[in-house]
DNA sequence: CCTACCGATCGGTAGG
DNA sequence: CCTACCGATCGGTAGG
């Protein structure tokens, strides 16, 4: 009974959370209101601090949710060692989490906002880009290495300029959903740099 | 007499303006208050709206401040028909630009807050990237025509994915600004596409 | 989980 | 440009 995994408050921590992760993206952390999630959930919003302490508390246990994502590219650095088929394992991964749009929004909308030294979420983002950028500079390193990128392509910075594009095609992806593919854009970049395409 | 160029009052627009840029910048516009404007020009927040009739007038009069940035590039599509001289100006804005970060800031932080609807940016950003992804299309699209791009290199999406690309360098250049230089980053990202580096 | 309520802060107005 | 003030909204607490 997968229903039954969780518990009766369990299951409303889940909804809160998932109304949280699409009225973030949304409007962002400061955009949304304690109000206008627990309004989503049919609650008060006392009765949403009852579920989590404060509004920061939630924040937090919205961003905590990304293990699917991150953690899933993490593991292809282990599963794969030949770096062209961890760049294709890469590209499926991005494939598949843009089918469940909720968190990239979120992500594209969070990271800009927490720019911002004070906001709440900031030191998460700042840990959070020096792990990812470490990922994908990981893949483009073995790419490098086992010599599957045109002559001439320095690899420094190549993992960072991959999330920075990443990043940046979200938010246009924001403004224009219908123009062009996320995933497909990424593929095309990637075979820029590879000697024979995905 | 340079500051004679502008009434009092004109300067205390100015004046007004620079830190609503640095503060919408930092911040962001929803993160950033009246009262907190008016301080740092010294003045009440009552005496910011005698000068601006609103927030939202201030943050338009704000972003139509950016013909420096975007006008430029689009001067220089008619400037340099040729376009590896072409792409070698648009990296010197670049670089010159980072020099005045406060605009920067500003933009990277603004185009993801606005991404929601009904943000009171969000159409001056839909509308923005409509037009700098077009500029910077044709730039591409002329490097390919002139045969500057290595074989293979499909143009398509080039201009958007260039955009993109400043976009998200900016933002985790905020997070830590010692690491790279953005300009550098472009730069080395065009020589990827380039037959010989720029 | 709800009702009732709090202090703080917000953008904006009146009136000078 | 300021003082004084407004209604609305915010996150959070008390008390059940």
């Amino acid at each position: 009974m997968t229903a039954r995994t969780l518990t009766k408050g369990g299951r409303r921590r889940e909804q809160i959370l998932n109304a949280a992760v699409a009225l973030f993206g949304e409007a962002g952390y400061r955009g949304t209101s304690l109000r206008d999630i627990a309004n989503r959930v049919g609650i008060t919003h006392p009765g949403l601090l009852y579920h989590f302490r404060s509004k920061q508390e939630l924040l937090s246990a919205v961003l905590e949710r990304r293990d699917g994502a991150d953690g899933g590219a993490a593991a292809l650095l282990e599963e794969c060692t030949d770096g062209r088929e961890l760049a294709q394992r890469v590209l499926q991964l991005t494939e598949d989490t843009a089918a469940t749009p909720g968190m990239i929004e979120l992500f594209a909308t969070l990271s800009a906002e927490s720019t911002y030294t004070l906001h709440p979420a900031h030191d998460f983002f700042q840990a959070r880009y020096e792990r990812i950028v470490a990922i994908y500079q990981t893949m483009f390193d073995r790419l490098s290495d086992q010599d599957y990128l045109r002559e001439g392509i320095e690899t420094a910075g190549l993992g960072s300029n991959f999330v920075a594009l990443m990043d940046g095609l979200q938010v246009q992806w924001l403004y224009a959903p219908d123009s062009f593919s996320v995933p497909g854009r990424l593929k095309s970049y990637l075979n820029s740099l590879l000697k024979t395409p995905l």
